[in-house]
RNA sequence: GCUACUGUGGCUUAAUGGUAAAGCACAUCACUCGUAAUGAUGGGAUUGUGAGUUCGAUUCUCACCAGUAGCUCCA
């Protein structure tokens, strides 16, 4: 290997890098605490982590020692030793260590693996490797344990919860700090921190997972939703409402009531048997079977904002990203079998054509049958199949998302990341063969007989409280002017100006946009310092110069004085990028 | 739900086994000041909730609630 070769450019010298100090980790926690037994510790996106089973759990003290034991370790310069045993030999050499998880793990290798070890001072670890030579590689001024939480092994709530320790580790101090570095400043586009910072929207005890929509979280609502209308509009759906509360007889019909029914929330009210939504489309089916359909008809493109409560896990909530009530921006689809390739293909191009927009990048999944799942394999394994060609067809790179597919069908899922790089799905074109069945939906053939119509449940933005957060995130809170709570604020320098600063903010007001002003007796700084911080994309300054010559001194966010133009040039600049979504 | 941690005025933070400090914000006054903070004055918290230990708790203990990180789950 030559030297160049020893970067972090090079992303198998990375991992091999980061799962090298996995094991410094291992061993830094054998050495302080002999009793603890060894689970896994890969190395991930930013880091490393690695699990352990502990009488105790690790304190933040703990990890410090931990921490400067491993420094120790990397100073120590082992050489890090590969051999390979017999599996007979490997399970008696775990064994004898008392390294339970491992010998699981061997026991559940295919035959014919080859079991190899890696061996680095006293301590030994079964791994398939590669490493680095040696423990001097990692630099002990580049390494830091970040967190330490609980898992379950094997990512099963069923088994038993270990102690994760995570952390991560660079060439040198300076990336190392580059890196904690761009993870604070990532911690400020929070869109929790933002939420409140720009009065957009905020959850409180009252609620948990119930978020409350501010003025200004409300206007960017409205603006993605007008976008959003138009699109669909645009490509062919029509928009229904149903009600929050159905009958509880409906949810066993649908099949939710059976394999949902721990997150839908229940009345208690005597009228008795009504339960608040968890999903749209029963009602949405309803709403289909009010007439007779022809096969002339079909496609048929049922839209519904539908507001849908879902009792999720405590430890689940996470801002709006992850909450108990949402908007879904869902829509049911019905067609005939033929059908299903090219309204697959029209969904695929309008979450496209709606996401690049924003500049997204999305990653995708394909979600196959999930352990409680209606209806027959064969129809499941047609249905996966279908979703499968179809992002062949579109050359869309995706990966398997086993068991993950919702009770009725599989699913393909759109992922979106927030600011600290966590994944969030937001779309899902969901295939179904079950909701028809179930719900006797029809229409009629060109042979006169009726027939089962597919359907397709789909939603763009997914959630919309996430897809809002999601967004703040993006932008930072800088929303682009077509977005923006507030467009343009105009400032007066002195009393002097009010007048003529009140004669631009009706101008703008009439032309239609969302204008604000600041009126106050404050220095032109301080007025432009909270402008800024409230992130409006346009400032006018308004002295007295302006109003001599009948023009406005225009300040954009971000790139600062812009100079002197006429009113009527500013507002064809802003309709024009209110227009380009720019 | 699970593991660990956290919870002080609207927000951000300080402090202490003996009845809470500051900045921002807010109110009033003065200043009329040209591109990221003018100054002064003032009002506002019994320290998440409940119980316990103690002469006395915001500070210690327990329970509950909420949040943070992750696991599980999932839009």
């Amino acid at each position: 290997m030559s030297d160049n070769q020893y970067t972090f450019e090079n992303e198998e010298y990375k991992d091999a890098y980061r799962h090298t100090t996995a094991h410094i980790l291992a061993q830094a926690v054998k050495r302080l605490y002999p009793g603890v037994k060894l689970a896994i510790g890969p190395a991930i996106a930013d880091g490393f982590y690695y699990d352990f089973d502990s009488p105790e759990p690790f304190t933040p003290e703990v990890i410090e020692q931990i921490e400067a034991e491993m420094r120790k370790i990397s100073k120590e310069k082992l050489t890090l030793e590969r051999f390979e045993l017999s599996r007979e030999e490997a399970l008696k050499m775990v064994n004898e260590q008392g390294e339970t998880y491992k010998a699981e793990l061997i026991n559940d290798l295919p035959e014919g693996t080859i079991i190899s070890f890696y061996k680095q001072g006293e301590f030994t670890d079964m791994c398939a490797g590669p490493h680095v030579d040696t423990t001097a590689r990692i630099k002990a001024n580049a390494l830091k344990l970040t967190s330490c939480t609980g898992a379950y092994w094997r990512g099963d709530a069923e088994n038993k919860m270990l102690q994760r320790i995570y952390g991560t580790c660079f060439m040198n101090k300076e990336q190392l700090d580059e890196h904690l570095k761009m993870i604070e400043e990532a911690k400020l586009r929070d869109h929790r921190k933002l939420g409140r910072e720009l009065d957009l929207y905020a959850l409180y005890d009252e609620g948990p997972g119930f978020p409350f929509y501010f003025p200004n979280g409300m206007i960017v609502k409205n603006q993605l939703l007008e976008f959003w209308r138009e699109e669909h509009t645009k490509a062919g759906y029509e928009e229904i409402s149903t009600p929050l509360i159905l009958n509880e007889d409906l949810w066993h019909q649908s099949g939710h009531y059976e394999n949902y029914k721990d997150k839908m929330y229940f009345l208690g009210i005597d009228e008795g048997g009504f339960a608040v939504k968890p999903m749209n489309c029963p009602g949405g089916m309803l709403v289909y079977k009010r007439r007779m359909w022809s096969y002339r008809d079909l496609p048929v493109r049922m839209a519904e904002l539908g507001i849908v409560h879902r009792h999720e896990l405590s430890g689940t909530l996470h801002g709006l990203m992850r909450v108990r009530v949402l908007t879904q921006d869902d829509a049911h689809l019905y067609m005939m079998p033929e059908h299903i390739p090219s309204e697959i293909a029209g969904v695929i191009d309008l979450i496209d054509k709606i996401y690049s927009v924003f500049g997204f990048k999305y990653r995708v999944e394909l979600s196959t049958r999930p352990k409680k799942f209606m209806g027959d394999i064969d129809t499941w394994n047609n249905a996966e199949k279908i979703l499968e060609d179809a992002l062949i067809e579109k050359n869309i790179e995706y990966r398997i998302n086993p068991e993950d597919g919702a009770f009725y069908g599989p699913k393909i899922d759109f992922h979106l990341l927030d600011c600290l790089k966590r994944s969030w799905q937001c779309a899902t074109l969901q295939l179904d063969f079950q909701m028809p069945e179930r719900f006797e939906l029809e229409y009629v053939g060109a042979d006169g007989g009726k027939h089962r119509p597919v359907m397709i449940h789909r939603t763009v933005l997914g959630s919309l409280d996430r897809f809002i957060a999601i967004l703040t995130e993006h932008y930072a809170g800088a929303f682009p002017a077509w977005l923006a709570p507030v467009q343009v604020t105009v400032m007066p320098i002195t009393e002097r100006t009010q007048a003529y600063a009140w004669e631009i903010f009706d101008k703008l007001n009439e032309a239609g946009f969302r204008v604000d002003s600041d009126f106050r007796n404050e220095k032109i700084g301080f007025k432009i310092r909270e402008a800024q911080m409230q992130k409006i994309p346009y400032m006018l300054v308004l002295g007295d110069k302006e109003a001599e010559n009948g023009q406005i001194t225009v300040r954009k966010r971000g790139e600062g004085d812009i100079g002197a133009m006429t009113l009527n040039d500013f507002i064809a600049k802003l309709s024009d990028e209110v227009q380009q979504k720019v």
